[in-house]
DNA sequence: GGTGCCATGTAACGCGTTACATGATTAT
DNA sequence: ATAATCATGTAACGCGTTACATGGCACC
């Protein structure tokens, strides 16, 4: 969805082809790497765009021979620019991948849950140590924006791992009441039981 | 990637078949429709499963007309949770979809910045809300380990709080410093310019 | 006999990645 | 020449969702 929309949000400052628009996204995104977009999905999004008639391919092959087929954004892609303008972002942090993990090692007796979360600590840290250096190597007054995404970064890995060490001092707790887990879901109680 | 490992593990405290794996992760992933599943989901992961040889289909249609199709784990899936288990999980926090849509907004003149940081506080608010009356309304001895889990999500929304004021803030600077959005990235400065 | 749960799928699509493939232009 | 960059794609696959479809079993 964020490319897709970002693409739009491209185009309706100025008509781009593809290539330009990968590069545009990308300086957006915080550059040098995070948010790496392929090539194959800005195509195949402008692909359907079109199909979707949010967009339009130009006059295309002008007179160079160097293929660019620039877009353009049509009323009703700005019509869906704008909804998502003025609409909020979900917050995703459900879902999370490593809380599965480690309820699954509570029950599973082939690891040890101590070791799970010291090594995802290792890699917050890391993460965390990465994330550092690229903030404080940023150019204050340049790249201002950069910098305050890379503080979000900063702020959540921090969250994390004060989480894994409030798990960690509750861990012999949340293994007296471990998650249920049904044998199945018997919303009115059977009778022959 | 978690839904597929989460059944491995599954499978290997005991054999299933795809309607019990799909309430026990449910069960699981903090109950209640948080991660909710879809059964699509579940039968076409144990598909591919099964033809990676990661779990077998055990003998079914034994006497009973009701189709159980129960799978095991295989040792080549139980190598695959073991590496699972002891790596670490990425932390996904850059590819911040609101933060692509500031940035946008701060260039389009199509909508006003503030009132997108507006936008996206009310929702945020609104979701703590929501998931605060969960975590008070669970049990504290039954559901630890989802109050936890709650608690983790509260935790990431507040600091998403704090970062929305602090780009507030500093709105005017951004304003004054945006991110650089290359015309093109031209390594070498070209000769014709 | 109907409602609701148990149980299994298929089809089509969107998003995202990896790998592969082609060719033009520009800088050295 | 040749390397880097500009520029565009296709094919295949994994993950995830929505919609559609089927049928057995249990309870009332």
């Amino acid at each position: 969805m964020t490319v897709r929309n970002a693409i739009l949000g491209l185009l309706a400052r100025s008509p781009r082809h593809g290539y330009e628009l990968r590069a545009a996204f990308e300086a957006l995104a915080g550059g040098e790497g995070l948010w790496d977009v392929k090539p194959a999905q800005i195509y195949t999004t402008l692909a359907r765009l079109e199909e979707s008639g949010l967009v339009l391919l130009e006059n295309h092959k002008e007179k160079g021979s160097l293929e660019k087929r620039t877009y353009t954004i049509t009323p009703r892609g700005q019509a869906e620019l704008l909804a998502w303008f003025t609409s909020g972002v979900e917050a995703p942090y459900h879902r999370d991948e490593f809380y599965i993990k480690l309820m699954l090692s509570l029950v599973s007796e082939a690891v040890d849950p101590y070791q799970v979360i010291q090594v995802q600590r290792s890699r917050l840290f890391q993460d965390l140590h990465d994330i550092t250096i690229r903030r404080n190597q940023a150019h204050p007054k340049a790249a201002l924006a950069q910098i305050i995404l890379l503080e979000k970064v900063i702020m959540h890995i921090e969250a994390d791992l004060r989480w894994l060490d409030m798990i960690e001092s509750r861990l012999d707790e949340i293994r007296r009441h471990p998650p249920p887990e049904p044998e199945l879901r018997l919303r009115g109680r059977p009778k022959n039981f």
